[in-house]
DNA sequence: TACCAGGAGAAAA
DNA sequence: TTTTCTCATGGT
């Protein structure tokens, strides 16, 4: 992992698409819970699903472990997997509830900590770093399907690496930086829904000379 | 109609 | 051990 390359990318996301301010949530507990109904699903419909939760006075991780599972399930509804997530975000809440709540967390180290929630069923590696990360405001590099497009198309990954590898090279390229790993992973999803798209597979886009943010002002 | 969306676990090979 | 399948709603 070439860090000079990888801070030029930042930089350049940067300037084009701004600061963006992740993760929206107003508490950690509301990130991740929100970090376990993303996966898989569009961000609109974990908004609808968390929506529901606070109007149902359902957000916290007691009242979600009080809840039966078709209650929680319906709630959940418009996030998808509604069945497959009522579970595990019951899980992580019995996980939480277990480990004496977000402010108890504060005193495990990040490693222990990461190891711990990998154990939770439901929360793989992505899920566990994002709520690393953007929750408790650990500096661990989230790796999603949007930062293999965006970095295998730039050619600086090859992208069948393993989560793992992607992680270490990241963060031992870039330094242990919290703001820097929450403003570039934000960065990189915003890059990819609006510019590095699926589809065309086009090798020019994501930074090349067909990019938004490499166009003089001006041009369409 | 088909594809995609801020994955993870279970089952099959 | 690796690959494939399943879970599901909602937008484009």
């Amino acid at each position: 992992m070439n860090a000079r390359r990888l801070r030029a990318v930042h930089e350049r996301l940067l300037g084009h698409h701004g600061p963006q301010h992740w993760w929206p949530g107003d508490t950690p507990f509301e990130i991740m819970v929100g970090a376990v109904l993303t996966q898989n699903t569009a961000w609109r419909n974990v908004e609808r699903a968390i929506a529901n939760l606070i109007a149902a006075r359902a957000m916290s991780a007691r009242r979600i472990v009080g809840l039966p599972h078709a209650r929680l399930a319906r709630l959940l509804r418009p996030a998808g997997y509604f069945n497959v997530k009522a579970r595990r975000l019951r899980h992580f809440c019995e996980w939480l509830i277990a480990r004496g709540g977000v402010v108890a967390l504060g005193a495990v180290d990040t490693p222990a900590l990461r190891h711990d929630l990998l154990g939770v069923h439901g929360v793989g590696p992505e899920t566990a770093d994002d709520i690393l990360l953007y929750a408790l405001r650990r500096p661990v590099f989230v790796i999603d399907a949007y930062t293999r497009r965006l970095f295998s198309r730039l050619g600086l990954i090859k992208g069948d690496e393993s989560y793992e590898d992607l992680r270490a090279g990241f963060e031992a390229a870039l330094g242990a930086d919290v703001p820097l790993y929450n403003e570039y992973h934000a960065l990189i999803v915003r890059h990819a829904k609006d510019v590095c798209r699926p589809r065309p597979r086009c090798a020019a886009c994501c930074l090349r000379r067909a990019c938004p943010g490499r166009r003089k002002p001006g041009r369409a």
